[in-house]
DNA sequence: CAAATATACCTAAGAAAATTATGTATTGTG
DNA sequence: CACAATACATAATTTTCTTAGGTATATTTG
């Protein structure tokens, strides 16, 4: 698990990249996925999820659809058209944030990195 | 310039790597320094800055020595030798933190990844 | 089968970290 | 000589997250 503070900043930017890929998910589902493909590395916190989603929804990036599952609700969401430009903002700007970082914390540069 | 949210969380990386390499650097000195090297795309705020810098002394991380140069005031920092291995912790996290990154936002795994 | 865990949503109080806005003072420059 | 740069600092506000709580159903396990 990394420390909070480093991970700070970056929750849009996953929800986002994530919801790109993967056309649907609801909330619990983000949490999973994040856990299982960083080894448990990166854990989501609800308090930090949920507000965000809602924050997406309100902003007109994500939209949402409720679904039930049993007697469970899901709700579902989707990113928009003008959601799918910011998330590729988002995620460039982060791709370009990291090679600056390598530069200053000293870090080899990686092949393919202008 | 990178949008604020992507930085949080990385300042203390940032001035712990700084003073590894350099020894011994007054605030001024890490705002222009940081400027340069990341060709303005990361402009340290001295609301940010000078309280990190606090307290980092404050944890015996660092410590300060006060120079006049002319009629001013430097205030220099070193790095302590326990703050050093800090600084390694941080930047390996740091490190580590965007390989997992990279895989979340499907961007490309890069030559020395493991 | 009862209890614990997992699934699934949510919010609110507080803490942490940054931004923004100041303030002071000296030095260099057009 | 005014303005920008150098050099420190703090305080109010804002943003973002953590912690802690609340509700409810489904599944696993002893």
């Amino acid at each position: 698990m990394y420390s909070s503070e480093l991970i700070k900043g970056t929750l849009k930017t996953i929800i986002l990249a994530l919801l790109t890929d993967e056309k649907k998910m609801y909330g619990y589902e983000i949490t999973q996925k994040v856990k299982n493909l960083t080894g448990g590395k990166i854990q989501l916190t609800e308090g930090a999820l949920y507000p965000t989603l809602h924050a997406l929804e309100a902003q007109g990036i994500l939209t949402t659809e409720v679904v039930n599952v049993g007697n469970r609700l899901r709700k579902y969401y989707t990113i928009t058209p003008s959601g799918k430009s910011v998330a590729q903002e988002k995620v460039t700007e982060f791709s370009e944030f990291i090679a600056t970082m390598r530069i200053l914390l000293d870090l080899q540069p990686r092949a393919g990195e202008a």
